[in-house]
DNA sequence: CAACCGACCTGTTCGC
DNA sequence: TGCGAACAGGTCGGTT
Protein backbone atom coordinates (compact mmCIF):
# COMPACT_ATOMS: atom_id res chain seq x y z
CA UNK A 1 0.00 0.00 0.00
CA UNK A 2 1.50 3.20 -1.12
CA UNK A 3 2.96 5.38 1.92
CA UNK A 4 4.78 8.08 2.35
CA UNK A 5 8.55 6.28 0.54
CA UNK A 6 6.33 4.88 -1.89
CA UNK A 7 4.95 8.28 -3.10
CA UNK A 8 8.05 10.00 -2.65
CA UNK A 9 9.60 7.34 -4.96
CA UNK A 10 7.38 8.03 -7.50
CA UNK A 11 7.55 11.70 -7.57
CA UNK A 12 11.26 11.24 -7.61
CA UNK A 13 11.12 8.55 -10.70
CA UNK A 14 8.76 10.42 -12.52
CA UNK A 15 10.55 13.95 -12.33
CA UNK A 16 13.01 12.50 -14.47
CA UNK A 17 10.47 10.90 -17.24
CA UNK A 18 7.23 13.73 -17.31
CA UNK A 19 9.23 17.08 -16.62
CA UNK A 20 8.72 18.79 -19.84
CA UNK A 21 6.49 16.63 -21.37
CA UNK A 22 2.96 17.76 -22.57
CA UNK A 23 0.30 15.59 -22.24
CA UNK A 24 -1.20 15.18 -26.05
CA UNK A 25 -4.67 13.82 -24.37
CA UNK A 26 -6.12 12.24 -21.41
CA UNK A 27 -8.80 9.21 -21.43
CA UNK A 28 -10.98 8.84 -18.53
CA UNK A 29 -11.78 4.81 -18.12
CA UNK A 30 -13.71 5.08 -15.20
CA UNK A 31 -15.29 8.20 -14.24
CA UNK A 32 -15.34 7.77 -10.39
CA UNK A 33 -11.63 8.08 -10.02
CA UNK A 34 -11.78 12.04 -11.03
CA UNK A 35 -12.99 13.57 -8.22
CA UNK A 36 -12.76 17.01 -10.04
CA UNK A 37 -13.81 19.03 -12.23
CA UNK A 38 -16.12 16.95 -14.13
CA UNK A 39 -14.84 13.98 -16.43
CA UNK A 40 -15.19 16.03 -19.67
CA UNK A 41 -13.65 19.50 -18.25
CA UNK A 42 -10.69 17.84 -17.10
CA UNK A 43 -10.15 16.44 -20.67
CA UNK A 44 -10.57 19.20 -22.00
CA UNK A 45 -8.42 21.20 -19.60
CA UNK A 46 -5.54 18.86 -19.92
CA UNK A 47 -5.13 18.43 -23.46
CA UNK A 48 -2.19 20.10 -24.49
CA UNK A 49 -0.29 20.69 -20.99
CA UNK A 50 2.78 21.14 -20.36
CA UNK A 51 4.48 18.70 -17.14
CA UNK A 52 6.54 21.04 -15.39
CA UNK A 53 8.03 20.24 -11.07
CA UNK A 54 6.40 17.15 -9.42
CA UNK A 55 6.24 16.93 -6.11
CA UNK A 56 5.08 14.84 -3.00
CA UNK A 57 3.27 16.06 0.40
CA UNK A 58 1.87 13.21 2.53
CA UNK A 59 0.50 10.81 0.37
CA UNK A 60 -0.19 13.08 -2.28
CA UNK A 61 1.63 12.85 -5.71
CA UNK A 62 1.52 16.63 -7.35
CA UNK A 63 2.06 17.29 -11.18
CA UNK A 64 2.18 21.08 -11.76
CA UNK A 65 1.04 22.18 -15.01
CA UNK A 66 2.02 25.19 -16.86
CA UNK A 67 -0.19 27.55 -16.58
CA UNK A 68 -0.48 27.02 -12.77
CA UNK A 69 -2.46 24.21 -12.03
CA UNK A 70 -1.65 20.89 -10.42
CA UNK A 71 -2.94 17.33 -11.30
CA UNK A 72 -3.36 15.86 -7.77
CA UNK A 73 -2.97 12.10 -7.39
CA UNK A 74 -3.97 9.95 -4.37
CA UNK A 75 -3.02 6.43 -4.89
CA UNK A 76 -5.28 4.97 -1.97
CA UNK A 77 -4.70 1.06 -1.62
CA UNK A 78 -4.31 -0.46 -4.90
CA UNK A 79 -3.50 2.55 -7.36
CA UNK A 80 -0.26 2.27 -9.85
CA UNK A 81 1.24 4.44 -12.28
CA UNK A 82 3.36 2.95 -14.91
CA UNK A 83 5.25 5.02 -18.26
CA UNK A 84 4.90 2.52 -20.78
CA UNK A 85 4.96 2.47 -24.36
CA UNK A 86 2.50 2.47 -26.72
CA UNK A 87 3.08 -1.18 -27.30
CA UNK A 88 2.43 -2.30 -23.21
CA UNK A 89 -0.03 -4.85 -22.86
CA UNK A 90 -3.61 -4.25 -21.71
CA UNK A 91 -4.74 -3.69 -18.01
CA UNK A 92 -8.13 -4.05 -17.33
CA UNK A 93 -7.59 -2.29 -14.36
CA UNK A 94 -7.16 0.88 -16.02
CA UNK A 95 -9.10 4.05 -15.16
CA UNK A 96 -7.02 7.28 -16.98
CA UNK A 97 -4.78 7.27 -18.92
CA UNK A 98 -2.75 10.24 -20.59
CA UNK A 99 -0.81 10.08 -23.90
CA UNK A 100 2.23 11.83 -24.16
CA UNK A 101 4.32 13.98 -26.61
CA UNK A 102 7.01 11.51 -26.88
CA UNK A 103 4.38 8.68 -27.87
CA UNK A 104 4.44 7.17 -24.30
CA UNK A 105 1.51 6.93 -21.91
CA UNK A 106 1.31 7.23 -18.16
CA UNK A 107 -1.28 5.06 -16.80
CA UNK A 108 -3.19 4.94 -13.82
CA UNK A 109 -4.02 1.76 -12.97
CA UNK A 110 -6.57 0.24 -9.84
CA UNK A 111 -8.24 -2.46 -9.29
CA UNK A 112 -10.26 -1.25 -5.74
CA UNK A 113 -11.14 2.04 -7.59
CA UNK A 114 -10.50 4.19 -4.32
CA UNK A 115 -7.56 5.93 -5.67
CA UNK A 116 -8.31 9.75 -6.87
CA UNK A 117 -7.51 12.55 -9.10
CA UNK A 118 -8.45 16.10 -9.11
CA UNK A 119 -7.59 18.92 -11.34
CA UNK A 120 -7.53 22.40 -9.14
CA UNK A 121 -5.57 25.52 -9.29
CA UNK A 122 -6.27 24.95 -5.32
CA UNK A 123 -4.05 22.08 -4.11
CA UNK A 124 -4.74 23.28 -0.43
CA UNK A 125 -8.21 22.46 -0.93
CA UNK A 126 -7.86 18.96 -1.53
CA UNK A 127 -4.77 18.37 0.43
CA UNK A 128 -7.17 18.77 3.16
CA UNK A 129 -5.59 19.12 6.75
CA UNK A 130 -2.42 17.22 6.72
CA UNK A 131 0.22 17.40 9.75
CA UNK A 132 3.94 17.96 9.12
CA UNK A 133 6.17 16.49 6.88
CA UNK A 134 7.87 13.44 9.06
CA UNK A 135 11.44 13.97 7.10
CA UNK A 136 11.01 18.11 7.23
CA UNK A 137 14.32 19.00 9.28
CA UNK A 138 11.40 21.80 10.68
CA UNK A 139 10.02 18.92 12.68
CA UNK A 140 12.86 18.65 15.53
CA UNK A 141 12.74 15.87 18.37
CA UNK A 142 11.21 18.59 20.45
CA UNK A 143 8.47 19.86 18.39
CA UNK A 144 7.30 16.22 18.06
CA UNK A 145 7.52 15.95 21.59
CA UNK A 146 5.26 19.02 21.92
CA UNK A 147 3.02 17.59 19.25
CA UNK A 148 2.38 14.33 21.22
CA UNK A 149 2.01 16.51 24.88
CA UNK A 150 -1.54 17.41 24.49
CA UNK A 151 -2.70 13.63 22.93
CA UNK A 152 -4.49 11.29 24.77
CA UNK A 153 -4.95 8.60 22.19
CA UNK A 154 -2.45 5.48 21.24
CA UNK A 155 0.44 6.01 19.49
CA UNK A 156 -0.33 3.40 16.65
CA UNK A 157 -3.59 5.30 14.89
CA UNK A 158 -1.63 8.70 15.91
CA UNK A 159 1.08 7.98 13.67
CA UNK A 160 -1.51 7.18 11.20
CA UNK A 161 -3.42 10.14 11.31
CA UNK A 162 -2.58 12.28 8.39
CA UNK A 163 -3.46 15.40 10.23
CA UNK A 164 -0.76 14.29 12.77
CA UNK A 165 1.86 13.28 10.68
CA UNK A 166 1.18 12.98 7.08
CA UNK A 167 2.47 10.17 4.92
CA UNK A 168 2.69 7.24 7.60
CA UNK A 169 0.78 4.01 6.99
CA UNK A 170 -0.05 0.90 8.45
CA UNK A 171 3.46 -0.44 7.57
CA UNK A 172 5.95 2.01 8.36
CA UNK A 173 3.90 3.33 11.62
CA UNK A 174 4.21 -0.32 13.14
CA UNK A 175 8.28 -0.59 11.44
CA UNK A 176 8.70 2.84 13.33
CA UNK A 177 7.25 1.70 16.79
CA UNK A 178 9.38 -1.34 16.57
CA UNK A 179 12.45 0.23 15.94
CA UNK A 180 11.78 3.09 18.60
CA UNK A 181 11.04 0.03 21.40
CA UNK A 182 7.49 1.39 21.83
CA UNK A 183 3.97 -0.43 22.27
CA UNK A 184 1.26 0.39 19.70
CA UNK A 185 -1.16 1.13 22.12
CA UNK A 186 0.90 3.59 25.11
CA UNK A 187 -0.86 6.48 25.41
CA UNK A 188 0.67 9.26 23.27
CA UNK A 189 0.56 12.07 26.15
CA UNK A 190 2.77 9.81 28.55
CA UNK A 191 6.40 9.43 26.14
CA UNK A 192 9.64 10.83 28.12
CA UNK A 193 11.37 13.41 26.15
CA UNK A 194 14.01 10.62 25.31
CA UNK A 195 10.95 8.06 24.38
CA UNK A 196 9.90 11.16 22.12
CA UNK A 197 13.17 11.78 20.69
CA UNK A 198 13.60 7.76 20.08
CA UNK A 199 10.50 7.75 18.40
CA UNK A 200 11.32 10.80 15.88
CA UNK A 201 14.93 9.02 15.26
CA UNK A 202 13.03 5.88 14.28
CA UNK A 203 10.71 7.72 12.13
CA UNK A 204 13.16 9.69 10.19
CA UNK A 205 15.58 6.44 9.40
CA UNK A 206 12.90 3.82 8.81
CA UNK A 207 11.82 6.59 6.37
CA UNK A 208 14.99 7.47 4.57
CA UNK A 209 15.75 3.73 4.50
CA UNK A 210 12.43 2.47 2.87
CA UNK A 211 13.15 5.65 0.46
CA UNK A 212 16.65 4.39 -0.36
CA UNK A 213 15.12 0.84 -1.38
CA UNK A 214 12.46 2.17 -3.65
CA UNK A 215 9.72 1.81 -1.59
CA UNK A 216 8.05 -1.39 -0.04
CA UNK A 217 6.50 -4.08 -2.61
CA UNK A 218 4.81 -6.43 -1.28
CA UNK A 219 4.04 -10.26 -2.22
CA UNK A 220 0.47 -8.51 -3.91
CA UNK A 221 2.97 -6.52 -6.46
CA UNK A 222 0.73 -3.65 -6.45
CA UNK A 223 3.25 -0.95 -5.94
CA UNK A 224 5.86 -1.05 -8.53
CA UNK A 225 8.05 1.91 -9.72
CA UNK A 226 6.43 3.78 -13.16
CA UNK A 227 8.47 0.84 -14.93
CA UNK A 228 7.25 -1.83 -13.48
CA UNK A 229 10.02 -2.65 -11.36
CA UNK A 230 9.19 -3.73 -7.83
CA UNK A 231 10.93 -1.68 -4.36
CA UNK A 232 13.69 -3.30 -2.11
CA UNK A 233 11.63 -2.28 1.41
CA UNK A 234 10.22 -5.52 1.82
CA UNK A 235 12.82 -7.89 2.35
CA UNK A 236 13.95 -4.64 5.24
CA UNK A 237 10.27 -5.06 6.94
CA UNK A 238 11.19 -6.47 10.83
CA UNK A 239 7.45 -6.74 12.27
CA UNK A 240 4.93 -5.40 9.19
CA UNK A 241 3.45 -8.98 7.77
CA UNK A 242 5.71 -11.24 9.87
CA UNK A 243 3.81 -12.47 12.35
CA UNK A 244 5.41 -15.80 14.16
CA UNK A 245 8.77 -14.27 13.02
CA UNK A 246 11.57 -13.64 15.90
CA UNK A 247 12.61 -10.04 16.83
CA UNK A 248 16.04 -9.57 15.44
CA UNK A 249 16.64 -7.51 18.78
CA UNK A 250 15.35 -9.87 21.41
CA UNK A 251 14.17 -13.32 19.91
CA UNK A 252 10.90 -13.30 20.75
CA UNK A 253 8.02 -14.06 18.45
CA UNK A 254 6.24 -11.13 16.99
CA UNK A 255 2.57 -10.95 17.61
CA UNK A 256 -0.10 -9.13 15.73
CA UNK A 257 -2.91 -7.86 17.15
CA UNK A 258 -6.13 -5.60 16.29
CA UNK A 259 -5.52 -1.89 17.05
CA UNK A 260 -7.85 0.81 16.01
CA UNK A 261 -9.30 -1.23 13.73
CA UNK A 262 -6.56 -2.88 11.90
CA UNK A 263 -3.65 -4.76 12.59
CA UNK A 264 -0.65 -3.87 14.30
CA UNK A 265 2.53 -5.89 14.32
CA UNK A 266 4.60 -5.61 17.27
CA UNK A 267 7.52 -7.20 19.32
CA UNK A 268 5.93 -7.75 22.85
CA UNK A 269 9.39 -8.18 24.53
CA UNK A 270 10.95 -5.28 23.47
CA UNK A 271 8.25 -3.17 22.77
CA UNK A 272 6.46 -3.01 26.52
CA UNK A 273 3.44 -0.62 27.36
C1' DC B 1 -10.66 15.04 21.46
C1' DA B 2 -10.99 9.87 21.17
C1' DA B 3 -12.93 5.65 19.66
C1' DC B 4 -15.62 3.31 16.69
C1' DC B 5 -18.64 2.43 12.59
C1' DG B 6 -19.97 1.96 7.78
C1' DA B 7 -19.06 3.26 3.21
C1' DC B 8 -16.23 3.06 -0.78
C1' DC B 9 -14.21 -1.33 -3.82
C1' DT B 10 -12.20 -5.89 -5.59
C1' DG B 11 -8.71 -9.53 -5.38
C1' DT B 12 -7.07 -12.92 -2.30
C1' DT B 13 -7.32 -16.00 1.52
C1' DC B 14 -9.77 -18.74 4.72
C1' DG B 15 -13.07 -22.09 6.70
C1' DC B 16 -16.40 -25.45 5.98
C1' DT C 1 -13.41 -29.06 -5.02
C1' DG C 2 -16.29 -25.17 -4.54
C1' DC C 3 -18.46 -21.64 -2.32
C1' DG C 4 -19.31 -17.64 0.39
C1' DA C 5 -17.42 -15.07 4.26
C1' DA C 6 -13.76 -12.61 5.96
C1' DC C 7 -9.93 -9.84 5.19
C1' DA C 8 -6.68 -6.37 3.31
C1' DG C 9 -6.24 -0.83 4.71
C1' DG C 10 -6.52 4.89 3.14
C1' DT C 11 -9.88 8.29 3.89
C1' DC C 12 -14.22 10.47 4.93
C1' DG C 13 -18.33 11.39 7.36
C1' DG C 14 -21.16 10.27 11.06
C1' DT C 15 -22.21 8.76 15.91
C1' DT C 16 -21.28 7.87 20.68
Amino acid sequence: MPELPEVETLARELNGVLVGRSIVRAEVCWPGTVAAPDPEVFIRRLAGRRIGEIRRRGKWLLLGLEGEEWLLIHLRMSGRLAVEGADAPEDTHTRVVFYLDDGQRLRFSDPRKFGRMALTARPEEWLGDLGPEPLDPALTPERLAGMLRGRRGRLKPLLTDQRFLAGLGNIYADEVLWRAGLHPLRRADTLTPEEAARLHGAIREVLERAIARRGTTLADQRYVLPDGRPGEFAAHLVVYGREGASCPRCGASIVRARVGGRSAHFCPQCQRG
